[in-house]
This record gives C-alpha cells, sequence and structure tokens, in this order.
DNA sequence: AAACTTTGTTTAACCAATATACAAAGTCGG
DNA sequence: CCGACTTTGTATATTGGTTAAACAAAGTTT
C-alpha cells in the first residue's frame, strides 16, 4: 500500500529514530541524541518528552561534565513492558520472559509427547498462562508473545510443518484471541536471525545468514538489516537445496537436498556405525575421540561448507552464523567447514567474509521470538532513498 | 547513514509519490491521482503544478466527462530528457538511446575484437558520444548513462569481471568524468532483472529471479519490487552455485558449479558431438530436428531446472524470468526446466510460482540500464514501516 | 572571579498538508 | 432548455511539526 507523508509521520519517524537511538546506545545525553541523528536540540527535547511520559525512556539524573553543564542521562526503559518468547521443536516447547531488552526473566522448558495441534497449543497456553503471572509489574505488562515455529509462516499462519504435521494453522489468531495480546509468528531460523542480530553474534550486521542446522537446515536471511521472508513466507528453506543432482532421494519429492548429507538426518542411516543418534551424545563421544563419531562430525562439516558456499555465492552476506542443534559440535565442524568455503567460494568472497557459530546457544531462538514482539510494540518506521 | 525527517522531506516523498502515480498511470487526472494515493486534492494541484513547470508531467487538455466537469489530463513527459543505456557483453557492446519511459530511440550495436578495459572504454566513449550527438534536443538533455556489465559491481566500481579480465576499474568515476552526466553501473542480470520488471515480463511483480544464462549464469534479484545487491555488491553470482558436490573442476576453484551444466559453457565439451558451438547455430539444428542438439538443449533445461529449484527455495520469488543468450532456446528448454522444478520443488511452492521467458530479448539489459539511470534522476523515495 | 563550555528549554518563524468552502464546467431528467 | 446534481480543480484559514536563535542553567578552566 502507498504512504503519504504528513506532519504526524514526519514525527512518528523522528520519534521512532530517537527511540531507538537510545535503546541501541544508552546511557546517552539528549545533546548527544541531536548529534547522532542530526535532529534540532529542541526537537529531540520535545520528542524525549513525550517518550518519558509514556515511560519507554528514564531520565537518570546527571552524568559526567566535559566541560559544561551535567548531561542529563536518558535510559531506554527495559522494564516498560515484558514479552513472552516461545521456540516450538517437535520434542520441546521452549518459552522465556524478557524485558523489552532481551533480557531473560523467566525460563521454561516443556517437552512434548505429541505434536498434534490441539495437545501442543493446550501445552502452549498453559506455559504462557504461567509465564503471565510471573510477569512482574509494569506500565505496559505483556506487550506481546513471539514464537518461532519450525516451518513456514506467513502473515502469522503456519502455512506448512512437515516435522509437525502442521497444515494452515492460524497460530496467530488463536492465541491473539486466547490472551488478547500482540503475537508474532516466525520461522524457527528467522527467529534465531534475530536473536543473534540484536543480542547474539551479529550485532550491527547488515546481511546475515543465519543457518538453524539441526533435525533439519533451514535459513534466516537478513537483508540491509532486516529479515527477507520473501514472497509468501517460504525463503531460507535452504535445507531442500539440491547439492547432489542424482543425490538420495527426499521425502520432499527432490533428490540430493542438502539437508540430508549436513543435519541430524544423517544419524538414520542404518549402514552407519554410530555411538548414539542425538547430537549432545555424539558430542560426548567426540569428546572421548571416538573415530567413527570425529570421521561423520567432519563429514557433515563439509557438506555445511558446501551449501554455505552456495548461500554465499547468492546473498553474499557479511556473516555467517551457525546455529541450531549442531551448533554445539562446532570444535569438530568449524575446521571442515571453513576449510571447504575456503576452497570454494570466489576469491573475493573470502576477504569479507566471517563465519561464527551461535553466541547464545539454544537461548537465540526464543529470544528472537521474544524480540520480534518488542519491535512490534515499539514500532519501527524508516525513510529509503 | 540515519533519515530524519522535516517537512522538506514530506514534500519530496509526496512529489515521488505523485510523479511515479503518473508515470505508471498515465493519462491520468488530478482527481484520479488523489484517489489513489490518497493525499488531498489541494496538495496533489500544488504538486502537480510544479512538476509542470519541471517539465515532468505535461497537460494534455480535457478528457472524457462522467457526469461532471471534464478532467484535465496528465501524462508524465518521457521527453524531458534522455538517457543511454549499455550493455557490455565479452564479445559485442550494445548501446541504446531511450526516453525516459524506456522507449528506444536508437539502438547501435559493436563488435569487440578485444577486452582489455583501454580498448573498450574508447569504444564506449565512441559509442556514447554519437548517441549523444542524435540526442532530440529536451529540456533536460541527456539525464544520464547506464551501463550493465558481466561480472560484480559495488557502487559504480567493476570489481570483478572474469570474462573481461577485469578488476577494480572505476568505469562510473571514468564516464562520470568523460561526460559529466550521473552514471549507473550494474551487473548485467541486475540490468535484465530491471528490464522484465519494469518493462518486460514482470511488471509489477514484487518478488523476482531473473536468470541470465548465456556465456555464465548470473542472477538478479528483485526483493520487494527493488534490487538485492548484497552486502558489497556480490549477491547474484549464482553460477557458481554446487549443483553436484563432487563434480567437475570449476575455473573458480570449486566443484559442480551450476554454469558448467546449464549455460553456453556446456559446448565447450570435446567428448560432445554437437555441430555448432553457439547457441544461435544450435538453435536453427534444433528447428531442423539434429537429435544430438535436442538431446543437449533438454539436459541444459534439466540442469537449469535444478538451479532454480535451489533459488526457489532460498528466495521463494512470485516470479522467475529466464534471459540471456539461452532464452532463445525457449522451446526446447521449457519443457524440462519446468518438468523438473515441478518435479523437485515443495508442494507449497507449485501453488505460487511462475516460469517465463525473457519478453524483451537481448533488449532487455540496455534497457534495465538504462532505466537505472532514468531512476537515479527522478529518484525514488519511500516510507517503510 | 571572570570567561568559556556544554546542556537543555523557550520563542517565534516557517512551511507543508488538510478540511472546508468555492468556482468552474460538465451531465441528466423532465 | 432549464434547474439540480456531479465532478474537477483552486483558494483560504488552520493545524502541527521542525528549526534557528536566543536564552537559562550548570558546569570547567584560567
Amino acid at each position: 500500500m502507498k504512504v503519504t507523508a504528513d506532519q504526524a509521520l514526519v514525527k512518528k519517524i523522528n520519534k521512532s529514530l530517537i527511540l531507538h537511538t537510545i535503546r541501541m546506545h544508552a546511557p546517552v545525553s539528549r545533546a548527544r541524541v541531536s548529534e547522532m541523528t542530526g535532529l534540532n536540540k529542541a526537537t529531540v527535547s520535545n520528542l524525549v518528552a513525550e517518550l518519558c511520559a509514556q515511560e519507554l525512556v528514564t531520565e537518570a539524573g546527571p552524568g559526567e561534565s566535559s566541560g559544561g553543564r551535567k548531561p542529563l542521562i536518558l535510559h531506554f526503559n527495559a522494564t516498560a513492558g515484558s514479552v513472552i518468547g516461545i521456540e516450538l521443536r517437535v520434542k520441546q516447547l521452549t518459552a522465556v520472559l524478557c524485558d523489552l531488552d532481551g533480557g531473560v526473566l523467566q525460563e521454561v522448558d516443556c517437552p512434548l509427547a505429541a505434536h498434534d495441534f490441539p495437545y501442543v497449543l493446550e501445552q502452549m497456553k498453559s506455559i504462557i498462562s504461567g509465564l503471565i503471572a510471573q510477569a512482574p509489574p509494569s506500565p505496559y505488562g505483556i506487550v506481546g508473545i513471539g514464537v518461532g515455529v519450525p516451518g513456514m509462516v506467513d502473515d502469522g499462519i503456519v502455512l506448512f510443518a512437515p516435522n509437525l504435521g502442521w497444515e494452515m494453522v492460524d497460530l496467530r489468531g488463536i492465541l491473539e484471541s486466547s490472551f488478547e495480546v500482540p503475537v508474532t509468528i516466525d520461522n524457527e531460523a528467522n527467529a534465531g536471525a534475530q536473536g543473534e542480530l540484536n543480542f547474539g553474534a551479529a550485532r550491527d550486521v547488515r546481511h546475515l545468514l543465519y543457518i538453524s542446522a539441526g533435525s533439519g537446515i533451514g535459513s534466516g536471511i537478513i537483508i540491509g538489516g532486516e529479515l527477507y521472508k520473501g514472497a509468501r513466507g517460504y525463503a531460507g528453506e535452504t535445507g531442500h537445496m539440491t547439492i547432489e543432482a542424482q543425490g538420495k532421494p527426499c521425502s520432499c519429492g527432490s533428490r540430493g537436498c542438502w539437508e540430508l548429507y549436513a543435519s541430524e538426518k544423517t544419524y538414520d542411516n542404518p549402514g552407519l556405525s554410530l555411538p548414539a543418534r542425538t547430537t549432545g551424545e555424539l558430542v560426548r563421544h567426540a569428546i572421548s575421540g571416538q573415530p567413527d563419531v570425529l570421521q561423520h562430525f567432519a563429514s557433515i562439516g563439509e557438506y555445511l561448507g558446501i551449501g554455505v558456499t552456495n548461500l554465499i555465492n547468492s546473498f553474499n552476506p557479511e556473516l555467517i552464523v551457525i546455529g541450531g542443534a549442531l551448533s554445539e559440535a562446532e570444535p569438530w565442524l568449524g575446521g571442515p567447514l571453513r576449510r571447504v568455503v575456503a576452497e570454494r567460494t570466489l576469491p573475493y568472497h573470502k576477504q569479507q567474509l566471517e563465519i561464527t557459530f551461535s553466541r547464545l546457544g539454544s537461548r537465540g531462538t526464543v529470544i528472537g521470538a521474544g524480540f520480534s514482539a518488542v519491535m512490534h510494540f515499539l514500532g519501527n518506521i524508516r525513510v529509503t532513498l
């Protein structure tokens, strides 16, 4: 839809600019905000006054003088409200209660005995209710719920989640009518990408590729600092990228899909002599030097590298973050992965590219999901030219 | 850089909105522009008056009444200036003189005997001078030059063009100081994508993938109606995506790259019994039913399908346009390509996705390159929330 | 203690969009 | 053919945001 501009829009843009400047650079004075944004001091003063009245910004008394009047220090008021972040996995539900700055106040886990929608919804509701009850008193209370789901999502609807057997579930609508709070639904990899972007290994990166490698592979794509969701929410389903044209058949109907070679799906091969079938246990065997396990992780690392190379050539990100369950195996995957990428990418890519593993670990996704809810609450408006 | 908002910005946004609304929906009255944009009638009147004074919009007399006063018809003044669009290929330089609406006024071809930079620059300068001399008189004259280059481009600099042997060439700087006119440099596939998006098979598509298949493969990626260039201009180098993990070695240092299986590079295989080594000639043999050629095109079509499937899973575009020299072979490539994509993509993709071949043919790239220059001249400012 | 610095607020001016009224130019029904 | 209605486009006064400039407040430096 076309957006027209008027004075109200001007105010919204500048207020949002000031709020996020304070949020990301606190502690900071009005004068510095004025410098950083380029807005007039008077404008900053007026809008900060409104933000204080809204309790989104607090004044924390005078700071150090640098040769003149002491500045009045401003903080983003992360406790103006709370959000709930949820990660839905095949066998587990994880939820956190966060402040508006990604600080975890409470964390809950809940194993899932099944994954039919009615059962999962029941568990989810009970976890949410529990966290809502524990939320500290605050001006705005619970301002949103963010959910990360292992599947394709468009506009709050879970279009298709193969590992759960869900199809066309209006998760946002259902949760919103249950709790009467704004709900955001994201793909699990997208949530992880948001988490690392804002609170983890990828702060201030403009073009990020987050690879969630676990029971399958999904990617969260950040372009120009923003999540790219594709035409209808299907972007980032990179696990089904072909890397062997005549490779193994996949349940998706294609052949040679990346996730058949570089995810936990590789554990299912009956021909392998692996001592375990979960990443956690395999990591323990790797620590004790089990050769079969070391060999298997090396192979996964190499195949991860092949897929990552393909994505580098398409997206040319500044940074790649590997997350998901397999990131626990970083010590054994990292070397082969980086080696293959170095061998196969175009020379120019090598200069600029960094590859790291998740810094937030398993918390990245829940925090990212919660952050979506925070951004929905705070708003985020910008001008592009 | 942060952009602050003030009244000047408001005016810029609305004026740009009105200009582009007229450009895309002419002939149109002030009243209809007001309806379409949501701007007040008075605002439209004022800004249209300014646009008329700038000669970017013209009033074309009264139109048909629909029960009241006759509307005054407005047109975008495509002849307010001209641009030059250039496509640089390994063996050929193509250039067009266009009006501001992509209408071709003059077209020039020039074979390239070599492709060292000094020689190519000389040819380019002489072609440009020739077209400038032929430009019709207009208020703004030549308002820009747009060039499409077979290589990676960032901020006007050709970072790397393997097929030309160029590296770090400041093409924009050089052309701007020669002709004292704004110059835009784009990757050849990106220019083609822009051409199809604005004047060809992909009008009004929001997420487009343009595949330029010729001597190599490159992709132009349009996200949300805008060109996505990646972190440093390398995005879309999809020809070097691995589709056979242990496949043929490629000059890029990797193995099994897509363009080894699905571009004109396949003609070089000495083991093949092809009667020719250019797409144009092979198409003639295909028309006469040569079995080897039919077989080879079918293979290229299938491999194109594999790579396209990968890109679909990553980008989830609404539309895929196949351009470049190989698009001439559409009758033989289209079937196998669509079949493989149908076999291999996730079920949900099939519902929304369309695959077409270039509608502008070889002109798509030059026109797209010229269009970049037009947009640079007109400006394009929007609000994102 | 006087001069200078830095911070934040007040004041008046400016300017773009808007609602409203209005003028101009048409259609349509009897 | 005339009066009522419609549609288009312009003029006017109002609103409300940013801004420059002056100013007030509270420091530091010499």
